[in-house]
DNA sequence: AAATATAGAGAACGTTCGTTCTCAAGACAA
DNA sequence: TTGTCTTGAGAACGAACGTTCTCTATATTT
């Protein structure tokens, strides 16, 4: 059998498991069962479950970053592209499998105890505040936008997780209009 | 001894060491021996280490609770009320044992595995929205207004605890201002 | 002072987990 | 066919953890 096919299966059998259920609750053997690999040759695709946790992050960021950059691609405005962050918030808020952001989870849980957990989550998420960055800055917004959109954003997710309810995207993105607007009206000013 | 302070001697002590490491890799035997406690006592004060963490995330609330009302009553305007929730976070953030919310992280780490942890985190989070929203409605704010700030404090808590820096209090705080300025001026029909 | 109860220290127990090892079955080469 | 190599299934191992038990020493009561 194909080495990377067999490492896809591992991989996103551990993201989906991992997600549902936190990192120490699933353990090696329920993984390997679930991926249907046998132990041996989970250790010979990862020298350890560590790896497995690191590269689960390096999937979730692929994914939750395609994504999101897919949805906002169909929006023909700075404005709506903005806004079309939250859009997808709000779709991801549906999903039967949401739990919360994979990475504050995961910083959550093994932060304190993996340097290298801590440091992907902290990537992704100077990832994430970037990309916003740069929409903003299409939009001729002034530079403390980025970071007051990316706060919501980050609220909406932990807000939706605990209260088990989508509704903080719609929340979010209101606000998130109001300021859009208002670092509109204040113009470029602010990052000239 | 009296029971209630190694009790509470107990919980404080857990408390640090959750906070700093994670629930899960803070054993027994570690809280144990900085709590200064023999192991039979701690069970005599708590059936088991999930009660010991249920005891802390009240510890947690209260106290969380308490230091933010604190701050707010010294406020003398209704505007100056709801910017001291990010005045509090600001001083929160830059506590050196800061490490994100204490109810993000326990819903990320155990809100999975434990129904009651993640009841109280909710719990704790509904309060937090209902206070925001006491404060909102004194201001004269529409409805709307109090799960936008709330979801703004969540992001800045989120945010400084995974980049390690207290800026997203600032930058939510600005933030904050726009949207209670927007609100107040918009008038309280939206509530009425 | 003798008898009883209590507390602390930490050994012990049972379980779980990450990781490695064993062994038997099958694939392939010569 | 014979020998070699790889693979999968799962037993085994060592460590760690939550919890309980043992034992000894001290306190308390009469």
């Amino acid at each position: 059998m194909i080495s990377s096919e067999v490492r896809d299966r591992i991989v996103e059998t551990a993201d989906e498991l991992y997600n549902a259920r936190g990192f120490q609750a699933v353990g090696m053997d329920e993984l390997r069962a679930a991926a249907r690999v046998s132990l041996k040759r989970c250790y010979q695709e990862f020298p350890s479950k560590s790896a497995i946790v690191l590269a689960v992050l390096e999937h979730r960021h692929r994914a939750w970053t395609e994504g999101l950059d897919a949805l906002v691609r169909t929006a023909d405005t700075p404005r709506g592209r903005l806004l079309a962050i939250f859009d997808y918030l709000a779709r991801w808020f549906c999903e039967d499998s949401f739990r919360g952001c994979g990475f504050i989870n995961s910083f959550a849980e093994l932060g304190a105890v993996s340097p290298e957990v801590a440091d992907y989550a902290r990537k992704h998420k100077e990832s994430f505040q970037h990309y916003v960055g740069d929409l903003a800055e299409a939009a001729g917004a002034p530079s403390y936008l980025a970071p007051q959109l990316s706060i919501l954003a980050e609220g909406a997710q932990a807000t939706a997780a605990i209260a088990g309810s989508p509704e903080a995207a719609g929340q979010a993105r209101r606000a998130a209009e109001v300021l859009i607007d208002t670092a509109l009206r204040e113009g470029v000013s602010g990052a000239a």
